[in-house]
DNA sequence: CGGTGACTTGACAGGATTCAACAGAAGTGG
DNA sequence: CCACTTCTGTTGAATCCTGTCAAGTCACCG
């Protein structure tokens, strides 16, 4: 695979001279991972940061009872595990294969060399914390103050932004995955899922979804009692 | 208030040359606030950011009816409100005074320059985004997988941990406000406090609390069931 | 002294997890 | 190609944590 050409693609990378982006291939590897795989594991001495080449991966805190929650469903040309690089020296969350996936390494020195040379790449870096932020933001917000349905109703929303605004998303990840994104159990979003369904919001064949009544879905996402 | 005496006293700034912090001090104003007033709300455009001179600040969310979910305490020669200069172009959540409190006021602007002609400003940035990343990440894992018991326990023993690791600590702030930090409101916090009183785990007289078992309440925090 | 805010306690209700059982789908291997 | 296991998803019943409502105490301040 290439390795210019993802790095290219990239947000963390925008910007950059060609010149740069080879300089900046040279220092990576190659690493792939099956599906399921773990990547790497909380609380692991970090040497590395992560940028998806194809393939998907998920960021996810376990408890103690062995229950999940998805911090991040990490795209193509996404990094990852870039925490560590500035502060700590450990990860702070595990990492797991969601399909066959390939992975650009990053050395952690290496890629501190590179940012001190070149500005554009370190503000690019704190665009990308910040949105890191932006969305951990959210989800404290969801967890906290939301309830299931709620936090139900702003994925699919979200789903139908990043399709472009149909009646019609497709689930991205299995039920399971899900439902350790919102903070809940397979049960409890099937559930809401079939609630909702009942109550005229939506359609549910499988992994298509209908939505039939947007505003209703909106004033569920936002918390209003029903 | 001499504004180069605290910026050269704050994480965000260290390593730089006096030259610079004069520099940087140049393009702060000042704004105080009276203890219960708002700084900023989330959704207003934001082209500053702030550091605290003296007092505190709570940064956090608010749930349509009411209740609030405290994102962050910000204690003296701490900034806050910085995500919105890299990303977004508004606040993601309030922020108001918890005492009197004087601020430096840094245009977004103004710092951006800064930034650029400063690369050892832009890591110690990079480094403070992080740290939030990793407390957010915590926060997270502590809303969705643990309980309001192990959340109080993880909390008093992270206050043990700031006062050095003695058997006494005391809140820094009121319990209305550690249970908006916790996740949760102020009558369950009572009740779990005085549930580990009667256990024996801690005594408690006001705000001054005596941690009498020391695993016991690292089990908790682990969010072993009891 | 009236009043506001911090804190506590009791009773109650309700959302959500847990446990258990099951149906399909998918992937494996002989 | 089919039997078998594994994973995904669903449904029902019971339990429990936790938030809400209501009332009341205590301390502090104008």
């Amino acid at each position: 695979v290439n390795a210019a050409a993802i790095i290219h693609r990239s947000m963390l990378f925008a910007g950059l001279s060609d010149e740069d982006v080879t300089r900046i291939a040279s220092i990576t590897s190659n690493r792939s991972f099956k599906r399921g795989q773990t990547i790497f594991a909380e609380g692991e001495m970090a040497s590395a940061f992560y940028l998806v080449v194809y393939g998907r991966v998920k960021v996810f805190k376990v408890s103690t009872e062995g229950r999940e929650q998805v911090l991040h469903i990490i795209d193509v040309s996404e990094p990852f595990g870039e925490v560590p690089v500035f502060s700590g020296d450990r990860f702070p969350a595990n990492a797991a294969a969601l399909e066959d996936c390939q992975t650009l390494v990053f050395p952690r020195s290496a890629f501190l060399e590179l940012l001190k040379q070149e500005p554009s790449l370190a503000m690019n870096m704190l665009g990308l914390l910040s949105k890191r932020l932006l969305r951990f933001a959210r989800l404290v917000e969801e967890l906290s103050l939301k309830e299931v349905p709620a936090r139900l109703a702003s994925y699919l929303l979200y789903l139908r932004d990043k399709a472009g605004g149909g009646s019609e998303v497709e689930l991205d990840i299995p039920k399971n995955v899900l439902s350790a994104l919102l903070g809940s159990v397979p049960e409890t979003v099937s559930r809401v899922l079939n609630r909702m369904a009942t109550e005229g919001l939506i359609g549910v064949e499988g992994r298509r979804i209908t939505i039939c009544d947007l505003k209703g879905m909106e004033d569920y996402s936002s918390g209003a009692k029903v």
